[in-house]
RNA sequence: GCGCCUGUAGCUCAGGGGAUAGAGCAACGGAUUCCUAAUCCGUGUGCCGCAGGUUCGAAUCCUGCCAGGCGCACCA
């Protein structure tokens, strides 16, 4: 609760607030379905909705009948500027009104007639639309003085405020390398994790790193026929791989050998001290590979809890199972039939004894809510394993724990090659290090060729090399399945990273130039009147409801595509609309609103995990 | 066999009930006395997989089919 002055506000909660020199003090509040600023001065209190769709919403409530909630989910944004910039349609009314459509425009376009809004200045009949003709002046100062003082927070929100959410992402099978088909769930999660972050939720990051399973018998029985010390120092990640392809490839003839690895996984799960020893190596081997990738990518994590980190819960889960009993033995291993509710049965304990991979992530669901009581734990995975989490999720349900309908599988498409799909066991895949490397180098060379005078080439390669790869997986629907192509990972032009950056990087030279800019200067907005600057500011009014809705669908591409608008936007506002050549009142008013755009875009790119460099 | 996902321009993909379906790449032409040409502007392209249905209105929702991918008990 917040009161602003006499006036009690309940379920408001303050996002920010800015005292200006004359005395005036800005609130920005949100509530629950919408946010507005409160301006103190002398006592006097303005309410102003935040968007202009808010204020159509309420302005149209009494006329048409509807919710202002229900109005603004009806607006849209007509195909063409000229027709205005946001349009009522009033099919909807014509059932209830018996009347036609373009009538009803017509009649609302009258009753509207003479009137305006705060950021709209008419509203005019199309057809069967009403359709509402910002006041470019009024809402471009809004949008700037907005942006320039939210800064580096512009577009974060409370929405989620005191809210947990755990973030399972990346999680690879270690004891293999890190291979481009991890690259989704690991940067797929991170932006989520950030995008979360964004909207005021506390966010739990865990990588729930393989290191258990039968794949740790395959290769200890790999290293016990084949393998030597010295080779394994050398290079432990090639060689581990190497042993691990080794192993399948003889396994096809010699079938024994599976039955040779299920029974060093089983000795590995008794405790075993030889088998936990070579374990404890392959382990660490790896993960040390795995953390010099992730510090590449500027990846964190609050835990790495893999899976072994359960082990010690297992045998309560499977008493817990019993005791329900909701499990049943079947051929010696311990299952639980889920055909009442159309899925295959999952199997908990293996005939010899050993536990599978649901059995653990039933213990660590389990253990997270325990530790964490999330509001909601997401599950960056595989489309492939779609029915994994369907069966757990159910389990979990069986089990009595609530909570199990805020357990969300987040999918995404396989990464294959043109031949067809990756396999580690057959040793074909290609290594995201060397993927990294390579576009990080290609960025250097076109640095070189259209840069060479930049102070520090490698801190920019880097930059742009790694957000082409980050980028070229986040900007398409992560639910489809990708192909891996050399020449679109390499390549900068287009809708890529490097067409975002290069925007930015534009912008911070006009601002060097410049010398700076002042959230004052918003008053002159009302001298932005060129299409590409009413464009401009559109479409950065939109970043906060893009966020959201990134969120809502777990689509951080939703971000990617936004970033591509705007900096086409700021493309055609640069080549139309000097900035530094241009008077001075008009300069000042560019300069904020490009400092809008890379506010924007810095923000927008931070939720994807690329970095935005100052030149290139 | 059963289940899930995908099918939009030559290629890669946006759009997920609303006005004439959009970008990038590729092709061709143009823009640099001026803030970085990794940019911008212009030219051409579509049975939105097929067939029904719901709706004032369907690329979008429903049903069936076709094609591709992925799953379906001792791997993870």
């Amino acid at each position: 609760m917040v009161f602003a002055g006499r006036i009690p506000l309940p379920d408001a909660i303050i996002i920010w607030h800015f005292l200006h020199q004359s005395g005036t003090l800005t609130l920005y509040l949100s509530f629950p379905r919408f946010w507005a600023k409160i301006i103190w001065s002398n006592y006097k209190e303005e309410v102003v909705m935040h968007t202009y769709k808010e204020e159509i919403g309420s302005i149209l409530q009494s006329l048409v009948e509807l919710e202002p909630a229900r109005v603004v989910e009806l607006l849209e944004t007509p195909p063409d500027p000229g027709m205005g910039d946001l349009a009522f349609p009033c099919y909807v009314l014509a059932q209830r009104w018996k009347q036609p459509p373009a009538a009803i425009a017509a009649r609302l376009a009258r009753d509207l007639s003479g009137k305006r809004g705060r950021f709209w200045e008419k509203a005019e009949a199309r057809g069967p639309y009403l359709n509402f003709h910002l006041d470019a002046a009024a809402f471009g100062r809004e949008v700037l003085e907005q942006i320039s003082a939210a800064g580096e927070r512009y577009g974060w929100s409370e929405s989620g405020r005191g809210k947990t959410v755990v973030i399972d992402y990346s999680s690879p099978n270690i004891a293999k390398p890190f291979g481009i088909g991890h690259l989704r769930s690991t940067v797929i999660g991170h932006s989520l994790y950030l995008i979360f972050q964004a909207l005021g939720y506390r966010c739990i990051g865990i990588n729930h790193l393989g290191d258990w399973g039968t794949q740790f018998g395959k290769l200890i029985v790999a290293y016990e026929h084949w393998g030597n010390e010295a080779e394994l120092l050398a290079d432990p990640v090639n060689y581990l791989f190497e042993l691990y392809v080794r192993f399948h490839r003889s396994a096809e003839e010699e079938p024994a050998l599976e039955d040779e690895a299920r029974a060093w996984f089983k000795r590995l799960e008794e405790g075993d001290p030889q088998a936990v020893d070579y374990w404890t190596r392959f382990r660490s081997l790896s993960l040390e590979n795995y953390e010099s990738i992730y510090d590449l990518l500027g990846i964190k994590f609050e835990y790495y809890h893999g899976e072994s980190h359960y082990n010690d819960r297992l045998t309560g889960v499977i008493r817990l199972v019993r005791e329900k009993g909701i499990a049943v033995e079947s051929e010696g291993a311990l299952i639980v039939d889920l055909e009442k509710y159309g899925l295959p049965p999952v199997m908990l304990q293996k005939k010899d004894g050993a536990t599978l991979y649901l059995t653990r992530d039933l213990a660590a669901a389990i253990y997270r809510y325990e530790t964490f009581h999330f509001d909601r734990a997401l599950y960056v995975v595989g489309a492939e394993q779609k029915l994994h989490f369907q069966q757990l999720f159910k389990v979990l349900e069986l089990l009595g724990f609530d909570w199990a309908r805020n357990c969300v599988h987040v999918p995404f498409g396989l990464i294959h090659f043109k031949e067809g799909r990756m396999s580690t066991r057959e040793g074909k895949i290609i290594f995201l290090e060397e993927v990294l490397q390579k576009a990080i180098k290609m960025a250097r060379e076109i640095i070189e060729e259209k840069n060479p005078g930049l102070a520090d080439k490698d801190a920019a390669a880097r930059i742009v090399g790694l957000g082409a790869v980050r980028f070229g997986d986040l900007s398409n629907d992560r639910i489809k399945d990708v192909e891996f192509d050399w020449d679109k990972v390499l390549d900068f032009s287009g809708e890529t990273a490097a067409y975002i950056q290069y925007a930015h990087a534009r912008i911070c030279s006009i601002l060097r130039k410049a010398g700076g800019v002042k959230a004052e200067w918003a008053i002159g907005a009302t001298a932005l009147q060129a299409e590409e600057e009413k464009a401009l500011i559109k479409t950065l009014a939109l970043f906060p409801e893009k966020i959201e809705a990134a969120a809502e669908s777990y689509r951080p591409s939703t971000i990617a595509r936004y970033l591509i608008d705007v900096a086409r936007d700021f493309n055609r506002f640069y080549h139309n609309c000097p900035v530094l050549n241009s008077d001075p009142a008009l300069q000042q008013a560019r300069l904020l609103l490009i400092d809008a755009v890379r506010l924007v875009l810095v923000n927008g790119m931070g939720l994807l995990g690329i970095e935005s460099p100052e030149e290139m």
